[in-house]
DNA sequence: ATTACATATCGAAGAATATAAATATATCAA
DNA sequence: TTGATATATTTATATTCTTCGATATGTAAT
């Protein structure tokens, strides 16, 4: 059995989410693939600008990206946000009243 | 009924955690009162940066603080800590497997 | 091959942030 | 009140980050 990837960084994972731009771009595409056009269009910034935060999402693993023709679509990976956030209250809130998080299988 | 306050800022909470230095700093006070002097001998940097760091943190609400005699101790909000993870969590992740998540009261 | 379209990368400018030295404020002890 | 200690604030500097125009790369259609 091989371990792939333990944990993650807590400060890159934070500063992913530090910024206001971004959270619009993850709410965008949170729950849909969507191309990099339709956040432009939805945001009211530049289409480098919008591609520069999708980098930074992606190098913390937290959008996912495929090819479709001419566009390139993304998504959040949700699982790695919700483990981020897990992790860091693990962390930081060990102590908080009881915490039961539970994974049910599909 | 008075509403108090609802929710978290979620991008001044990302940016409150956004920090190498300050995710030290609230690893030395996550459980315990700790001293300004105490975090400064360790952790490798001055005094008054650890003053701006926890006057980040507080303003973010995620540190309390109270004064002791000449010293001021600092402790981290566990519990706020905790709600800005999850509400981040929910917010961006609502598909989620399944996660439940259980308060016990004492 | 050429053109059009979608996205990425580069480079520069400005804004925000982290850091620390110097100084101010507050508390305690003598 | 003076001196010592603890922390906060001010100020300056260096670094990092955000943004966008210009340009490059990649894909599809003709």
């Amino acid at each position: 059995m091989k371990t792939v990837q333990i944990g993650i960084n807590k400060v890159e994972f934070a500063k992913a989410l530090a910024d206001e731009t971004r959270q619009k771009i993850m709410a965008l595409c949170c729950c849909e693939l969507v191309s990099v056009n339709e956040i432009v269009n939805k945001l009211d910034v530049a289409q480098p600008t919008v591609s520069h935060h999708l980098k930074i999402l992606k190098n913390a693993r937290l959008v996912k990206s495929e090819r479709r023709g001419k566009q390139i679509l993304y998504i959040l990976n949700q699982k790695r946000l919700a483990r981020g956030c897990c992790q860091v209250a693990e962390e930081f809130a060990p102590n908080q009243p009881l915490k039961i998080i539970v994974e049910v299988p599909d």
